[in-house]
DNA sequence: CTCGTATTCAACTCATCGGTTGACAAGACC
DNA sequence: GGTCTTGTCAACCGATGAGTTGAATACGAG
């Protein structure tokens, strides 16, 4: 899977991996420190981290044998901006939802939804799997 | 996996599923052209948007034997609602850092990490795997 | 050098995911 | 009533994900 806003999106889809996040939101804190609060082997926190390190979400210095991980905020950016584009589109598209019905008034024997087409915009293309 | 976050956010991480609500945000599509232009087969997209639904990022109507997929804005407020609440704390925490770094100089027997911890607001508490 | 702490690596299990093929249901069209 | 179109359901397959245990690495403290 390799582009960037799969990984983020699939990063935040686990709650724990959400959970730690919003922890590390609120101040930096080491393997242990993170693992602590969830009934699961540091090992499988190690790997959600990587998980976030992978996204991008988080990185990781080096303090003697400790690992302090940080949260990079920047990277929603990315979530964002392709979220907030596509709900712009879709509620503007709400809001002339009377001009599009009386498009389809006036062409009677058109299938609904070729008609409201020709206007798209085809952002992300290619990047189907 | 229940909670309604990781429904979306694992929707989305797919960029086939990403594509489409790109599309959807354009135009409202029956099963068959959605599936058009990916080369696999109108079951997977079924699927697909069986996810996306389930996720409550869409919604079908029903036109004889045609279901209409209609693109649900609202759910994408759930994110950006998650995402700019702890983008914003680590901003924040971001905008303060000379403050940390002034209390980290004060104690400096104490380790790194367990200074700044203590104005946590631990939300999404409890909902770790 | 040895010991304890913090973290990662490796190998394995089990469940879920994205895809397939094949059969089936529901309507429109003749 | 047949048939074509649109869509879903079921069973299966290979890959990936999240978790485990067990061993290895890296470093600081005695």
């Amino acid at each position: 899977m390799a582009d960037p806003l799969s990984r983020v999106f699939s990063a935040l889809a686990d709650p724990t991996r959400r959970d730690m996040v919003a922890r590390l939101a609120a101040a930096d804190a080491t393997v242990n420190e993170l693992a602590e609060p969830y009934d699961v082997t540091v090992q499988a926190v190690s790997k959600h981290l990587k998980v976030l390190e992978d996204a991008g979400l988080v990185s990781r210095s080096r303090d003697a044998q400790r690992r302090p991980v940080h949260l990079e905020a920047e990277v929603f950016d990315l979530m964002t901006k392709w979220i907030e584009r596509y709900r712009r589109q879709a509620e503007a598209r709400y809001q002339r939802l009377d001009a599009v019905l009386e498009e389809l008034k006036n062409r009677p024997t058109d299938r609904a939804g070729r008609a409201a087409r020709a206007d798209g915009d085809d952002a992300d293309k290619g990047a189907a799997s």
